[in-house]
DNA sequence: TCCATAAATCGAGATATCGCGATATACCGC
DNA sequence: GCGGTATATCGCGATATCTCGATTTATGGA
């Protein structure tokens, strides 16, 4: 876990509300029927949600998977990312434990 | 608590290295004889321990305190720095709150 | 094979951050 | 007032981040 590209990741209000965002599935359009087995979100529907450009938000979620807070899967056309909730956690924790 | 300003200002390495050394007085030389009933660290000092231009770590403590993570005192020639706990543990807080 | 769709990558201009040396300000003791 | 010390501020070049539109890559379907 590297926390300096974690905080770096964290450090700007949209990538969070991104990663609040992914916590409830229900704050995005419903999948397609056939991914409703699934985990996770495709760019599209978080860009949407965002309101930046496809580029953007496809170079945001590189950063968070980068940084390691998300994950991704890709099933045919489609990127799935969901949170990473052991190094979330994790990243917290050290945070904590460092500056507390 | 301008939750923007705190995570910027922890977005660097050695900020976040000064607020850990502030946690620790003795991290620092022994304070001058006629300082010793004062709290906080002066910015020669950190700026010794960090090694980094007395600019620099000037308009570090000014970025921390601005974000509120520490407080300041005059005394004198010297500003004494020490960390604001109330501050940064709602920072952490409201930081895990949003994510976890 | 071609076309359409989803996502990633590229290139760029605007803005922010990094860290410095130089300078300014504030305060002290003489 | 003057010289010395501690800190803050200024100006700057270097680097990083932000966000975009355009392009490329990957995939699936007709």
């Amino acid at each position: 876990m590297d926390i300096d590209k974690a905080i770096s990741a964290l450090n700007n209000p949209i990538r969070r509300q991104i990663l609040i965002w992914l916590k409830d599935r229900s704050n995005f359009p419903p999948a397609l029927p056939e991914h409703a087995d699934l985990d996770g979100v495709c760019v599209a529907y978080i860009q949407e949600k965002a309101a930046l450009s496809q580029s953007t938000i496809s170079t945001y979620m590189s950063l968070l998977k980068d940084a390691g807070l998300v994950l991704s899967a890709r099933h045919g056309q489609w990127t799935f990312y969901r949170r990473n909730e052991e190094a979330i956690a994790a990243t917290l924790k050290k945070l904590s434990e460092d500056l507390q």
